[in-house]
DNA sequence: AAACCTTCTCTACATTTGTAGACATAAGAT
DNA sequence: ATCTTATGTCTACAAATGTAGAGAAGGTTT
């Protein structure tokens, strides 16, 4: 269910928008970007292209000669091996470590917490049942 | 206490050796770079002369012409930002994302999982005491 | 002292990534 | 029908990254 395809860091920027909207165009994407970072729309449509060529995204859609974008691969299949990765190259590959970071760093609400704890408990409910 | 150096992978993986073990020389550092991908003393020479160049290590000792590197930064001052962008790129900057994913992917065991709990619990009494 | 081995230094090169301009051309406006 | 504008296509290029060989030279062994 995963894939092995490897994005770029503004490559997967672009995915996000299209993770985020299903589809757009791109001048659609440029305009988003744009918020972000003032790049033209040639580049912006490079990405593009590369995406397609990797086959992230496919030709959904098209208004007039406005070609809109999808996403060909979901955000699931593509952040397992990513995380791992990052997991084991910034924090030795302890879990515990990266949320202990992610709790200093990004602030939590408590609700958002307790959702965390709730992940929690249910995982060890699940411990419980297997044999490991 | 964050700094902005950018390292690409192999570099962390680099990185990563020193950190764990505090120092290295090159040689040492290939040998365990090995283990996971077959590359060349010269490959691994040059990704330390590039950390070298970025000061993200240093020569901390030499003993006849062999020289140890040492880290120069830390991993606490690398990670926040990376973790920052890799949340926003892979997890739409949703931290409750990510450890869900974590807890699909990695398998922790149920002591882990209570040291969660406990951080999280402490992060909750914390919230308490903060106007927010 | 000579030969050998290990580690360093320097140089090189293919690939990937970020970046964008020039130009073609299909739609839309007048 | 013509002009204008928005998009797309193609080409290019600098910088970063992964990769490694050739050769120098300091240590080590005999």
């Amino acid at each position: 269910m995963t894939t092995d395809i490897k994005l770029s860091e503004f490559e997967l920027d672009v995915m996000n928008i299209l993770w985020q909207a299903g589809k757009a165009s791109a001048p659609e994407v440029h305009e988003k970007i744009k918020l972000d970072k003032d790049v033209s729309y040639s580049t912006v449509k490079t990405i593009i292209d590369r995406l397609e060529q990797k086959v992230a995204v496919t030709r959904a859609d098209q208004q007039g000669r406005t070609i809109y974008y999808a996403p060909a691969i979901e955000r699931e299949a593509l952040s397992p091996p990513l995380l791992k990765g990052f997991l084991k190259r910034m924090f030795a590959g302890d879990p515990n470590k990266m949320v202990a970071q992610l709790l200093a760093n990004e602030q939590l609400n408590n609700s958002e917490i307790e959702q965390l704890e709730n992940m929690l408990a249910a995982h060890k409910a699940k411990n419980k049942n297997s044999t490991e």
